[in-house]
RNA sequence: GCCGAUGUAGCUCAGUUGGCCAGAGCAGCUGAUUUGUAAUCAGCUGGUCGGGGGUUCGAAUCCCUCCAUCGGCUCCA
């Protein structure tokens, strides 16, 4: 009996039943097949070697697809399991995943006492049992042999696992002596994994109940080839010397300190320097597109957050109410600015002819985090969002979107983050009652982001079901200069506040109507932008935003004098300069900039004194000979307003 | 919050089984040098060894406790 098989560039071709993923990519070509590693029948991943029964689509799954990294490094976890067990007989093992950038496993190691000193061994046991390609092999049992099998070997976790499987559903993979309980799919055979690197070790309970038993979970990364695992730990390596927290603190841009409180930044003068000049160009970018900044205090009436409904969702796990001595009020710390805007948006009725009505604030907020979720500048307690909020008509909706993607990117040109994708969350199609508002401005939302995105020729990514019950939203991705995605700008439909607040609008019918509120924060809070951006440049901000831009180093103090004149030309057309008049040699102080990451330097001597010139370096580039001041200052405001022009 | 690791000068780090006044480099200060594109030389200052309690003749080192930092903490066997 034949079977049809549609291949993902459409053309159908037929194989006898029985068929493997692996025969239709061997009838493809010898390369193809060695980099398949497990295919996708439909929507169902599986074996390469797995039989094929039905027409089906089938899509061979390799290093570049998700699926086939998921494969790729469950397979690795099962590697790294056959391995503990060979050197470290009778440890039991949880549950062994891929996760984003490699895999773990949790393994109850008994009574020893696991550290990072073991990874070699483990490693190398790991490679040895690669090295023999040793094929994943399924096998399906039935409920009552699975359960014998792990009684046998005394593994009280897997036998947890296996009771809350149905029969006729359980299967196994064994790779050499190793047999473990798994779904699969994976990769064909061991021998495929040639670089392994296991990288960190924790304990976690047993399903993540506290009061069970605790387990180490051993994390590890796997490649194909070598080539690649180097270029990852050279990532990693990147990372740690980008990371935002260090440079923050060489830089003098941030600190913290216990006694104002944990994840309670504390900006340094350069560090809030830069920050007003994000906010004053995000300000004016804003004034051009007709938003109005408001004020709004930090803390709100309980009350408030009840008419929101924040109160309810969140009132037990925020910073707990603030209570007047006489009167016995309640207030709460501003956990979100939308509440106080509505309330400004309430304070007289509205016409058609005044919509949209773009309220914004740099609003400062404070959200109850556990403090073990603290981190940096990217996870806080207290934090300032460059918020607004557009009251229009549904009508306007699509305008208001394009009008809010243009601010986002060009933001994203004036900070060189080049590489981005929008995120759009849309309703679940099959489950429309759970979401508020009117499935006839829904569709009008919907339609109108879809629309716009294509408009501006986004690359877009629609998640469906992912919308949150008020409304659909725009999220921005942004890959940084390592390659790692971070989520920055949001726009975000709502439907509820409006309700909530029972805001509205005299329409051209001369009745009342309900606006649509948009929220907006293109930076999404400032703190968490700026750590991205200083992951991102690692400390060599744009030159507009940079807190030093230029170093004056006079060669000696015979010439300190001029470098006070060129200073005051430098300063008098807004350049920021400083000079270093330490009694040091020359190449000392340019090294010493260049540590700083000062994007330019200016060397002033005998020369340039008696020519009225200045000698130019710039930074990581080197000698650009000699200029004047006037020409230096001109190529500088070109340089910034090549980033900034909007 | 929970588990684990860590905490020595402003920064980066030595100080190995408890034992003489706790060390180095960088930064800072003072002096010499007056310097030409990534580190001039010398001297000096600076530490309740995270806080508190304990063991000991003696604690940075061992024990307890608190605090902070870092990593991890429902991701389908």
């Amino acid at each position: 009996m034949n079977i049809n098989i549609t291949l993902p560039d459409g053309s159908v071709k037929q194989f006898a039943s029985g068929v493997t993923p692996m025969d239709i990519a061997l009838s493809i070509s010898e390369g193809l097949a060695r980099n398949v590693l497990a295919a996708k029948a439909d929507d169902m991943t599986l074996d390469a070697m797995r039989p094929l029964t039905k027409d089906c689509r089938l899509q061979l799954l390799m290093w570049n697809d998700e699926d086939g990294k998921d494969a790729f490094w469950h397979s690795s976890a099962h590697l790294m399991a056959a391995a503990v067990e060979q050197l470290y007989p009778g440890v039991k093992f949880g549950i062994g995943p891929a996760i984003e950038n490699g895999f773990y496993y949790d393994i109850d190691f008994g009574d020893h006492k696991i550290s990072s000193e073991d990874f070699p061994a483990i490693e190398k046991k790991m490679e040895e049992i690669a090295r023999q390609k040793l094929p994943f092999v399924r096998r399906e049992v039935s409920k009552s042999e699975a359960i014998d099998f792990f009684t046998k070997k005394g593994d009280q976790y897997k036998l947890e696992l296996i009771s809350e499987l149905e029969d006729g559903t359980i299967s196994f993979y064994s790779t050499g002596d190793f047999t473990d309980l798994c779904r699969g799919p994976h990769i064909p055979d061991t021998g495929l994994i040639k670089a392994i690197k296991l990288t960190a070790v924790s304990g976690v309970y047993w399903r993540g109940d506290e009061t069970r038993q605790q387990l180490a979970r051993i994390y590890g990364v796997t490649f194909p080839k070598k080539k690649e695992l180097d270029e990852y730990l050279l990532m990693l390596e990147e990372a740690k010397k980008r990371d935002h927290r260090k440079i923050g603190k060489e830089m003098e841009l941030f600190t913290f300190s216990h006694h104002v409180g944990l994840g309670l930044p504390l900006w340094l003068p350069k560090g809030a320097a830069l920050r007003e000049r994000l906010e004053n160009y995000l300000k004016k970018v804003q004034r051009k597109a007709g938003y109005k900044q408001v004020i709004t205090p930090h803390i709100g009436n309980v009350m408030l957050y009840k008419t929101s409904g924040h109160y309810d969702k969140y009132g037990k796990d925020s910073f707990q109410p603030i209570n007047t001595p006489v009167e016995g009020e309640q207030y709460f710390l501003k956990p979100m600015n939308c509440p106080h805007h509505c309330e400004i948006y309430n304070e007289r009725p509205h016409s058609y002819k005044e919509l949209p009505l773009r309220l914004a604030e740099f609003g400062t907020v404070y959200r109850y985090e556990q403090s073990g979720e603290l981190h940096g500048l990217t996870r806080v307690r207290g934090f300032t969002q460059d918020d607004a909020h557009i009251f229009c008509t549904p009508d306007q909706v699509k305008d208001e979107f394009k009008s809010v993607i243009d601010i986002v990117l060009t933001i994203f040109k004036a900070m060189s983050f080049t590489d981005y994708i929008c995120q759009i969350s849309l309703r679940d199609p099959n489950n429309k009652e759970k979401y508020i508002g009117s499935d006839e401005n829904w569709d009008k939302a919907e339609n109108a982001i879809k629309e716009v995105a294509e408009e501006r020729g986004l690359k877009t990514v629609i998640e469906y079901g992912e919308a949150a019950f008020y409304g659909p939203k725009m999220d921005f991705m942004v890959r940084d200069a390592i390659g790692r995605k971070w989520q920055l700008g949001t726009i975000q439909v709502d439907y509820n506040l409006p309700e909530r607040f029972n805001l509205e609008y005299i329409g051209a019918d001369n009745q009342k109507h309900r606006p649509v509120m948009i929220h907006r924060a293109p930076f999404g809070s400032m703190e968490r932008f700026v750590a991205v951006l200083i992951e991102h440049c690692a400390g060599k901000f744009p030159l507009w935003l940079t807190p030093e831009q230029v170093a004056i180093l006079p060669i000696s103090e015979k010439y300190n004098k001029y470098a006070e004149k060129v200073l005051q030309l430098l300063e008098n057309a807004e350049i920021r300069a400083q000079i270093d008049d330490r009694n040091e040699k020359t190449g000392k102080k340019i090294r010493d900039a260049e540590i700083k990451r000062i994007p330019y330097m200016i060397i002033v001597g005998e020369k340039e004194e008696s020519e009225e010139t200045i000698s130019v370096r710039k930074q990581g580039e080197g000698d650009l000979g000699s200029m004047n001041v006037e020409e230096f200052v001109s190529r500088i405001n070109e340089e910034i307003h090549l980033m900034t022009e909007q």
